[in-house]
Order: structure tokens, then C-alpha cells, then sequence
DNA sequence: CCCCACCCTCTACAAATGTAGAGTTTTTCA
DNA sequence: TGAAAAACTCTACATTTGTAGAGGGTGGGG
């Protein structure tokens, strides 16, 4: 591994922790281990666990914006190619796969957005993720500013953080494609 | 306070630990201090730490369910009265007003959830959890059977958990009665 | 009064964690 | 090349946790 490599690797491993074994598994040893690096190497980037926190917030927080530009892209050619209506459908068909094949994110948010609200090292936390998860969704909005005093962003906002917190920790089923769709069709 | 009622009073503290610190907050020593009892008292209660959140998870999921029923209640009343326009908004002012005032339950819920996605000693909590807080949506969705291929059970769960979300742990604008009367009112 | 069963409280301890700081290797650059 | 600086790794330790198990108190039946 490229040694210039490992910061971006710890907190990609962070991230993975945070998803698999929550608030508490994220230790530096357990870092450390989980990255292949020998320990203290977590504590070498990241000497206090705040930091450590904080810094694989931005890194998510990051990844999070990365995926809402793609989006965003895709949406604009659908558009181009098939028209509103196509559009409406490809958003929804990503959101409903995105929601499953970024559960270990979404888990990941939430956990990091719930430690946020209590430790006051982590202060704009959320507010930083709540932030970039918005970001396609402001994006959206432009779509029904006719109607932005009924549907205004955080409404949208919150159906969506809906459906995805559904497909993360919910076991029961999961929205399809369809009814996403639908949802929004009414709104739109 | 009643020996007797040592066991709940245990058990709301676990809750508000849950809220306030965090499933890390919720030690064995801490529940003790927050209950005012000596230490080893939660031990004595709940010898392992999975059995005092496995028990902290039936008692919030009773508390859900109380909740539910009321609003169940008030619904049927505010339907006989006002008729369907006006217990629509009913539903809504309550929804609002009660994410406002759960916030507490809100998170305790999400912190249990989460974790009970691994940890297998909490298998089943999250599913309790998830249907006691649906169970108000399971009979506002029998108002609108008629559309139920468009807007299942699933899609009103997620919208109404991603309003709660948004209260809970959002620090932006909260969504107001209108706006959340208007999302039921395009829904129906 | 005594004793026993039960309910509760206290003490102890191994394991794990955050963090400090010493020790080691690698890089830089004159 | 060689030494200073930076980058990294290792060790140590006080603190906190879950949990086991010993100890104490209390009420009721004989």
C-alpha cells in the first residue's frame, strides 16, 4: 500500500466500522487492525479519537457529495435523452438501489449524525451530512419550485432520509422502484 | 420511591441514557448513578448488559405503543367531529408536535435499531421497535386502500420516520403541520 | 428469640481503551 | 555521504467496563 495512502485508508476503515460495529468498535486498535497498519498508526494521524471522528466525518461527508454530483449528471442526461418523465423514473431507480448498495454509508451517517448531537467535539457533524445528503435533493427542488410552498426541501428531504433509513436498518420490505416513483409523480 | 418500581425506574433511565449519551453512555455504573439506587442494583436486575437493553427495547416499544394508540384514538374522535379533512390535520399537528416532544424516544429508538443490526444479542429488537412505531401508520393506511398499489404501508412508514429523523436529529428547519398536511392531503 | 431464605449491596478483578511519550526507521538535503 | 528532521512504531499506564461472587440486611415462620 502507497504509504501516502493511509490516512485516506484509515478513515476508510473507520467508516466500515462505524457501519459494521457502531460508535463503540471504533477504537484505534481496532482501526489500526482493520487497515493492516500496525498499531499507533491511527493514533500517529489521529492522536485524539475526536479527531478521528471528525476527520472520517468530512471523508464521508465527502463520499456522500461525490455520489449526489453523479446523480445529479445522470439526471441531466436523462432529460436530455427521455424527457422529464424518464427522469423522474431514473431518479427514483437509482435512489432505491443507491439506498440498498449504500446501506454501510447510511449506517455510517447515522451514527455519526446521532454521536453528533450529544459530543460536543463532533459539533457540525450533522449538520455537515445532513448538508451533503441534501445536496441532490436542493438539486430536485429546482423541479418543483411551482410547488415549493406545499413541497418545500425539507419535506423531500425528509421522505428521502425515510426510504433510505427504511432500506439501512429496516428488515421488513423495501421500497420499490414503482412506488418511489409514485411518490414523487404526486408530489411533482 | 417503591422498592417495587425499581425495575422501570431502571429501565426509563437506560432510556434517557440512550437519548442524552449514547449506547456507549449505558453502563451498568451509570444507570445506577442516573436511577439514584446503589450501585449494582442494575446488575442485580439485569446481570448482563444485553438483558438490560433487550429489556430497555420492550419498555420503549410499550411506550411507543401507548403513544400509538392514542393517536389512534384522538384520530376517531377528531373523524366523528370535524370528519376526514380535519382528522388529517389532526394527524399531522399531532406527528409534529409529538416528534418534537419524543425527540428523546426518537433517539433512544435509533440507537437501539442500529444496534440491534449487529448485535446478535439484540436480534429481533429492531423489528419490535419498527412495528410498535408503525402501528399508527398501519391504520392510517387503511384510509387510503384505494390507492394502496401507489402508496403502501412502506412508503408512508418512511416518510413519516424520515420527519422524525429530521426532528430528532436535524438541526435545521423543522417541517411544519402544514407542510406535512399538505405531503398526506397530495397522498390521499 | 432464632434462624433461614431471599433480596439486595459491595468488593474485586481481568480485559480493553485513550493517550503520552520513548524508541526506531526513513527521508531530506547540504 | 552523513547527520538532522520527519515519519512512523512500540511500550507503558491510568481509567473504565462487564461480570463474578462474597457479604449484609430484613422479614417471616417456628
Amino acid at each position: 500500500m502507497k504509504k501516502s495512502g493511509r490516512r485516506e485508508a484509515i478513515l476508510d476503515c473507520v467508516i466500515d466500522i462505524l457501519a459494521t460495529r457502531g460508535l463503540a468498535g471504533v477504537t484505534h486498535r481496532a482501526v489500526d487492525d482493520a487497515a493492516g497498519l500496525p498499531r499507533g498508526s491511527s493514533t500517529y494521524y489521529f492522536p485524539k479519537k475526536a479527531a478521528l471522528l471528525l476527520a472520517a466525518s468530512d471523508h464521508l461527508a465527502a463520499m456522500l457529495e461525490k455520489d449526489c454530483d453523479d446523480l445529479q449528471i445522470g439526471f441531466a442526461e436523462a432529460v436530455a435523452t427521455g424527457g422529464m418523465d424518464e427522469a423522474v423514473a431514473y431518479v427514483a431507480r437509482e435512489l432505491v438501489s443507491y439506498a440498498d448498495a449504500s446501506r454501510p454509508l447510511f449506517l455510517a451517517r447515522m451514527e455519526l449524525t446521532l454521536a453528533s448531537t450529544r459530543q460536543d467535539d463532533l459539533a457540525g457533524v450533522g449538520e455537515r451530512l445532513t448538508a451533503a445528503a441534501r445536496r441532490p435533493i436542493a438539486f430536485f427542488f429546482g423541479l418543483i419550485a411551482d410547488r415549493r410552498q406545499e413541497f418545500p426541501i425539507e419535506t423531500c428531504a425528509g421522505l428521502i432520509d425515510g426510504i433510505g433509513l427504511m432500506h439501512a436498518v429496516g428488515q421488513g420490505p423495501r421500497l420499490t422502484t414503482d412506488q418511489v416513483t409514485a411518490v414523487f409523480r404526486s408530489i411533482l
